[in-house]
DNA sequence: ATGAAAGCGCTAACAG
DNA sequence: CTGTTAGCGCTTTCAT
């Protein structure tokens, strides 16, 4: 028994003719290995449970990949749920992947000061938050500044001189990042002395299928703007489309810019101008800093990385040419 | 010990007083239950593992919503691994999820035809293959009909007048749906009387970034197609990038069909001109279809479920004007 | 280099 | 209704 055991883990451990034996008997009774009975054994599921708010939204498809990529390399599973921007949901599947001894975590949850700051600190496991703008707290993080990428993105269209500048925002209730990105383009609009006019701030819930009537709303005042900054890439594209249904034409008559940078943005028409994220890399950083804590045990002190973002001009806005 | 697994597995099997106790007890020395330990003694995870080719096409992630709904459900979870359109990765995933003890599986392979579907026959766990079109094999299937996906998607373009018409196939090696498009696409040249022009098919490895150089192919021949028809959205929406970045007008100059009808398909300008597959329901009854299994035990025999598909006409095809 | 045996934390069967 | 106990299949000592 101890021998296959060896012979499974470390084969040259085990001389070549009990080698042989043991891998006929295998043969034989088409043995097939029980990870969950290893797992139980070791106390170890070599596995890094992943929270992701949406499986629809590609930016986190690629974080993902790097995630995976970077889990791959050093020989760990990672096992995904995704929440659907439910706070209540979230905290049930990390309940759930720590009953499921996951050895680490990695999340972008609603609100990473919420209770599951906590409920996470004290699981003794090892977790960050991924995507979140965070400079202090018990749990370990990686993201850009989302503060700095609304006011970046608000700036450009200032910047092009637009004065009637609009926010069609994911909900701030389940993302922190819209309500940062948020801050930040109120930031950029008090710098540049323009008044912050509640009509032109829209939040809706997450999803291309609610940007329909986002826009309406915004484009139905009496002053409507002549640029939208989207707080995503998916926002902005269904914003795009919908200004059209409404015969305006991007960016001649509404400039529109999103957030992640995803594949699709630079293919769509206009392709879309956006503030690029390295998800890629911060999917990789997350499990760095996961599989680090791991190995420094208790002791690891929580970290706050924040990597830089970038602002990608596009076809999807243009300077305002007043008749 | 037992009391303690009735009262979380069953708590009203358990008198008041003593669940008191327990709660107490469990407060106490902050006791998590080790969901590990037991799937390693009841041998049952409840769990269905999932294989997808990629994490970047949102078709499979709408496919996995109506999954992971009816997993939930029923008190399911569920396990997702992308195999990036390797076939190799496919099998050794696929050992991946059988010792990590999943009750079921749900996959799309590069091939169903292949070795894969006697490795899981033999597993003796229930599996399903999702999005192929399979009518017999050991292994059961949920999907659409690809061939006649394929055949409706070029006979909207042959209606319309197209006789140029190309064919921007993902790769056949990594994906048989691919394939049984292309076998529709030939069918319908040939009961048209148009002619089959190699040059006018072109197989590119899946993903928007290789779009660019089959477009290029398709268009720099002697006799350029006037429509394309790409093997799902993903390339469809690539290719009409690719072509605006030639200068030419989707439909006005080239007419473009895709595949799949994700959600993004019907905000791109021009929105798609597509075939739309029941993705969510066939999502729900691959788990459906699983747990039927498990119900069964070992004699349940292998079902193919052919669900409808339904050719979508938006803005991406028009007729053939000649001068 | 190999075999024997304990133990991981739960469930299920059984006895009380 | 509750406590006792065997056992799931691996790893990990510890002898040999």
């Amino acid at each position: 028994m101890a021998s296959v055991s060896r012979f499974i883990n470390s084969p040259e451990k085990v001389r070549a003719e009990t080698r042989e034996r043991i891998r006929l008997a295998i043969q034989e009774c088409n043995y097939r290995f029980n990870f969950v009975a290893k797992v139980f054994s070791t106390q170890r599921t070599q596995t890094i449970g992943l929270v992701i708010p949406t499986i629809t939204n590609t930016v986190f498809a690629d974080s993902t990949r790097g995630l995976q990529d970077e889990a791959t390399r050093h020989g760990y599973q990672v096992l995904m749920v995704n929440a659907d921007y439910d706070s209540a949901a979230e905290s049930r599947l990390v309940r759930h992947l720590l009953e499921r001894q996951v050895d680490g975590l990695v999340l972008t949850v609603s609100d990473p000061h919420g209770p599951i700051a906590r409920e996470l600190a004290d699981a003794g496991t090892p977790a960050v938050f991924l995507f979140s703008t965070l400079s202090e707290g018990p749990v370990s993080s990686v993201g850009i500044d989302n503060e700095r990428g609304g006011f970046d993105a608000t700036t450009h269209l200032a910047d092009l001189g637009h004065e009637r500048i609009a926010m069609l925002a994911g909900s701030f209730a389940t993302s922190d990042r819209s309500r940062h990105r948020y801050d930040g383009y109120c930031r950029c609009l008090s710098t540049r002395g323009l008044t912050l006019d509640p009509q032109l701030v829209v939040q809706i819930p997450y999803g291309l299928e609610y940007c329909r009537e986002g826009v309406l709303r915004l484009m139905q005042t009496a002053n409507p703007p002549t640029a939208i900054f989207a707080s995503n890439d998916l926002m902005a594209i269904g914003a795009m489309g919908e200004l059209r249904s409404l015969g305006l034409s991007v960016p001649r008559d509404v400039s529109v810019v999103g957030f992640d940078d995803v594949l699709m943005s630079s293919y769509v028409a206009p392709r879309l101008t956006t503030i690029r994220q390295p998800v890629y890399e911060m999917g990789r950083r997350a499990v760095q800093m996961v599989l680090d804590a791991l190995g420094r045990g208790e002791q690891s002190v929580p970290r706050h990385v924040i990597l830089n973002h970038e602002l990608v001009v596009r076809e999807s806005t243009a300077s305002l040419h007043r008749a």
